[in-house]
DNA sequence: CACAACAGTTGTGTGCTTACAATGGTTATG
DNA sequence: CATAACCATTGTAAGCACACAACTGTTGTG
């Protein structure tokens, strides 16, 4: 399990902990900018790509259902998603942004991809090389 | 303010938060392990190098003094810190670490900085690339 | 020594993130 | 068609992370 890395893996871990965590708590940033909490904006960015029943989006987000539908209410009553009956199912609510929810949505995966300033210390053959090595690190190993 | 960065700004950024991020949450990670609330391990971890005044500690966690009083209370009543009468100052407080709070800390120093599982994904070379670069972008620049 | 400035505490209150149990409709199944 | 399985909601509860106002005790100052 505890594989024992290179003493350059700590270093440039510790490196983009600064880079990434430091920049004043991202979260922070866009609940301030959005006027909603982040956990509560990760289900409006959940959905950018088209409605989804509570169910899909309490599994995706990795909730409970009741803390799902408590979410939902405050985002619904903010005016930024709706709830309607799924056409095929009854018992089923699809959720879907506003356009105002999709604005924050949109907003906050702005803010969120924003590269940290210190990046702009480097050169861009450097930024190159750099993104080029850490997306073959970030490869998606979730599945 | 914002200023515009080359698109691999933005693929490194994006891949750092993949890496540094995504490990399953980090904070709950650390909870997990020490049985200590993230942020109150933060007061913790701001203790290894010697005790502070509880001022001192408020003002470099970022806490007023009445929060600060709340956690210390509780990580006293635990059994992790010791909180005595500055010997120069009535007033104030020397906060300090137990052994057992120190062991706490220490452990949740260790979490944070295991590297992303995905940099086992490079060689040795590209490691002390990636290190030597992000080092230069994350060069400390709060003060 | 009166009094301002300071250190810390208490008290009150709010919002967020969850968990779990139970309920009410709806659909699928035998 | 009775009944199990499923979708979502309501209700209850708890811990955490703060904020602000007011207070006690201590130190420094004129």
């Amino acid at each position: 399990m505890t594989q024992s890395f290179p003493a350059d893996a700590y270093r440039a871990h510790a490196a983009m902990q600064k880079l990434v965590l430091n920049q004043r708590d991202v979260r922070t940033a866009v609940a301030e900018a959005t006027g909603v909490s982040f956990t509560r904006v990760r289900a409006l960015r959940r959905l950018v790509h088209g409605p989804l029943r509570m169910s899909e989006l309490a599994a995706r987000l990795g909730w409970d259902k009741p803390y799902t539908t408590i979410v939902i209410d405050d985002l619904e009553q903010r005016g930024l998603v709706t709830r309607t009956v799924a056409p095929d199912d009854r018992r089923a609510k699809l959720v879907d942004l506003t356009e105002e929810g999709r604005a924050i949505a949109i907003t906050a995966i702005q803010i969120l991809s924003e590269p940290a300033p210190g990046l702009a210390r480097l050169t861009e053959d450097e930024l190159t090389v750099v993104a080029k090595l850490l997306e073959k690190a970030a490869a998606d190993e979730e599945g």
